[in-house]
DNA sequence: CCGGATAAGTTAGCGACGCTAAGTTAGTGG
DNA sequence: CCACTAACTTAGCGTCGCTAACTTATCCGG
């Protein structure tokens, strides 16, 4: 605990920006170590840096922009790790779900990461986040939703439907991190059959109706069955 | 800020826990008026209540457990507005709508009480929050997924279906709660159509097949919509 | 080669936090 | 009326985020 810790060597006149990426990466680590951001300390950050806490304060206004950097950060691996698993499928739709699939095993890879970046609140709405939030994984979700739109699988407002897979794919990651010992059976089953369902439940409503009343639904529903 | 506060009056002999009941509902009040725990130091629980800091721990081993506490408390009352919601449905399904629309009402009107319940990290699984969890909202949203596989709306497994349910309105909450600035449009239409896909989803999705992959589902859209 | 100017750090410490050890006050059974 | 103990308080420890003020190393112009 708390090692003495190298004492790192001053960097060049030009170059302090060095420092700032560093502890980034630092924290990034330290915070997978941990089960809260709380836990851990900025001198902690500063310790395995090889550095001392104000030097910290140089590059981040406080502890929140550090988080905020580590949590960029996060995102561009997300969306790393989702456009990988989408590479081999060759429908929209099958993208769509290998994107779905990727983001909660992701979630519960890296629980602490995710935690910070989509569970924590964000107190002045973070515009770096957002950024990346708009560019990289939400974007490309958004993209193959307008293939689905285009294919005439799903109908409607594709920014709209695109916010519902997320929420189905954010509920499963979610309740999966925050309650680890509930009997949801796998990740992926789990996450399969609801973003399945999410889908399938999207591009069906519109032919049930306009206004889907539970009656209504209910009604179609026992037509379909016979 | 920090007022002098008035000293409340020593308890009677025999019931301590009088103070116990007191601490807990002006911890419930504190934390509606912050953002995060963290925002409501024991000092101002304390201070709110007339009474010093460790008098507190009398009553809580620690401050985990006095949140735990108040938690326990929000469960009993999601449990009473989702009821309360579903008492004028005559459908199984309708009921199953009215709980999730006033889940995530609920959630959205308590913000820093339900991420103390279902967003922030359960250190030690809390007994006394699964408790609440597994015998009141959890199983009454369970027993009307039963009343739904009873009327043949639903097939499968009551539980597994629940959480499914549970994780699209967990999803549009969390998803509200934790990014309030981006365009979902008002919490009744994103939760309606969420929980509307995930339940006209599950039901149809044994319709398509035991096992949908996406081009299964492609092509029976493709069926359907002609 | 050298002597500011300044980038890149450090030392020391403030106030607030969770929590605890040890003391004090007030009802109550004998 | 007194000993006992439930129901508190006073004082303070260690850690946290963060800051003011000092120090050191590098670069650049002469």
């Amino acid at each position: 605990m708390s090692a003495p810790a190298v004492r790192r060597t001053r960097a060049k006149r030009g170059s302090g920006d060095l420092l700032r990426e560093e502890i980034v990466v630092a924290a990034k680590r330290l915070l997978a170590e941990a089960d809260r951001a709380d836990d851990v300390p900025m001198r902690a950050v500063a310790d395995a840096v090889g550095v001392t806490t104000p030097s910290i304060y140089l590059h981040f206004a406080d502890k929140q922009e550090l988080l905020g950097a580590v949590v960029a950060d996060v995102f561009g691996e997300l969306d790393a790790a989702m456009v990988e698993a989408a590479a081999e499928e060759t429908t929209p739709l099958g993208r769509l779900r290998a994107f779905g699939l990727a983001y909660v095993r992701f979630a519960l890879d890296h629980p602490e990461h995710y935690r910070l970046a989509m569970l924590e609140p964000c107190p002045k709405p973070n515009i770096e986040i957002d950024e990346v939030l708009h560019s990289s994984a939400f974007s490309h979700m958004q993209s193959t939703v307008e293939e689905c739109v285009a294919a005439g699988i799903f109908r409607g407002e594709p920014r709209a439907i695109t916010f519902e897979m997320w929420a189905a794919a954010h509920g499963v990651a979610a309740l999966m991190i925050a309650k680890p010992y509930l009997p949801f059976g796998t990740a992926e089953d789990f996450a399969d059959r609801t973003l399945c369902a999410a889908a399938i439940g999207h591009a069906v409503r519109a032919l049930v109706g306009d206004d889907p009343t539970p009656d209504a639904m209910t009604e179609w529903l026992g037509q379909q069955r016979s």
